[in-house]
DNA sequence: TTCTTATTTAAGCAAATACTTAAATACATA
DNA sequence: TATGTATTTAAGTATTTGCTTAAATAAGAA
C-alpha cells in the first residue's frame, strides 16, 4: 500500500513534522477548497460562472444556447454548482434562472477580473 | 448532437448574442484557466502547492513522507504541475527541490490566505 | 566500476467525469 | 382537462484521472 521507501540521509525532521501538523490540522478545508475548485477548473463551468458574473442571471436555455451544448449537460453542470452553493436559482413562471451567490462571487473575482482584462496570456 | 431544443418565447436575443461573443472573444483563455484551475482542484495537489508555499521548497521524498504517499505518485502530480509551469525545479545533488513559480504564488494566493486563517468554513 | 539513494517513467487498472439519449417532472395556457 | 414549454433526472458509454507496481534514469560514494 504505502511505498513510502525514503529511505534518504538528510531530511529536516522537524520540517517535516511541522508540515505534517498542517495538514492534519487543515485537512478538511483543503478537501473542501478543492472540491469546490475542481468545479471551476472545467472549462464550461469556468465559462458559465463567467457569464452569470456579467450578466447577473441566466436560465438553462440561454446558456445551452450560448455555449452550444445540449440543454441535459448544461442543467447537469449547473446542478453540480448548486449542490456545492456556487450558484443559487430563481423561479420566474416555467423559467429557473442561475446566479452566483455572493460567497462564490467574492472568491471567485479575481478570476473573473482576469478574464475582464482578457490580460490572461501575459498573466500566467 | 446538438439537441438545442430551445424553442422558447422570451429570450433577450441580444443579451444572447453578447453572450456568445465574450465566449468566443474569450475562449482560448477559458480553456486556459480551467486546464490550470482543474490542477488545484485536486486535494492532494492543493496540499502540496500549500506546502510549497509556506516552506518555499520540498523534494518528492518529504511530500512522499508528509502526505503518507507512495513516492511514484507525488511524483507523476509534480511533473504535472511543473508541466503547466505551477512549478518549478532545482537540483541540489541528488535532491530535486520543488518550489512555486512567482505567477502562480501570486494567482493562488487569495486561496492560501484563506487556508492559513482556517476560516474556510466561515468564508466558503 | 559497482552500490546506494533519489527520482522519474511506463503500463495497467479502478473510479470518476462529461456527455448523449430518452423518459420524467413542473408550470402555464387553451 | 389536454397541450406545449422549460427543465431535470436516469441510464448508458467513452474518456480522463489517480493510483499501483515495476522498471528505468541520474548522481554521489565506495
Amino acid at each position: 500500500m504505502e511505498n513510502n521507501s525514503c529511505i534518504r540521509q538528510q531530511a529536516d525532521i522537524e520540517q517535516i513534522n511541522r508540515c505534517k501538523d498542517t495538514v492534519s490540522e487543515l485537512n478538511e478545508s483543503f478537501d473542501y477548497l478543492a472540491n469546490r475548485l475542481s468545479l471551476v477548473g472545467n472549462s464550461v463551468r469556468l465559462k458559465i460562472l463567467y457569464l452569470l458574473f456579467e450578466e447577473k442571471r441566466l436560465c438553462v436555455c440561454d446558456l445551452s444556447d450560448i455555449l452550444g451544448m445540449n440543454i441535459s449537460a448544461i442543467s447537469q453542470h449547473l446542478r453540480k454548482m448548486k449542490d456545492r452553493n456556487l450558484l443559487e436559482t430563481e423561479r420566474d413562471a416555467q423559467t429557473i434562472f442561475y446566479s452566483l451567490t455572493a460567497k462564490y462571487e467574492k472568491m471567485l473575482n479575481p478570476f473573473f477580473e482576469i478574464l475582464d482584462k482578457n490580460k490572461i496570456l501575459e498573466t500566467i
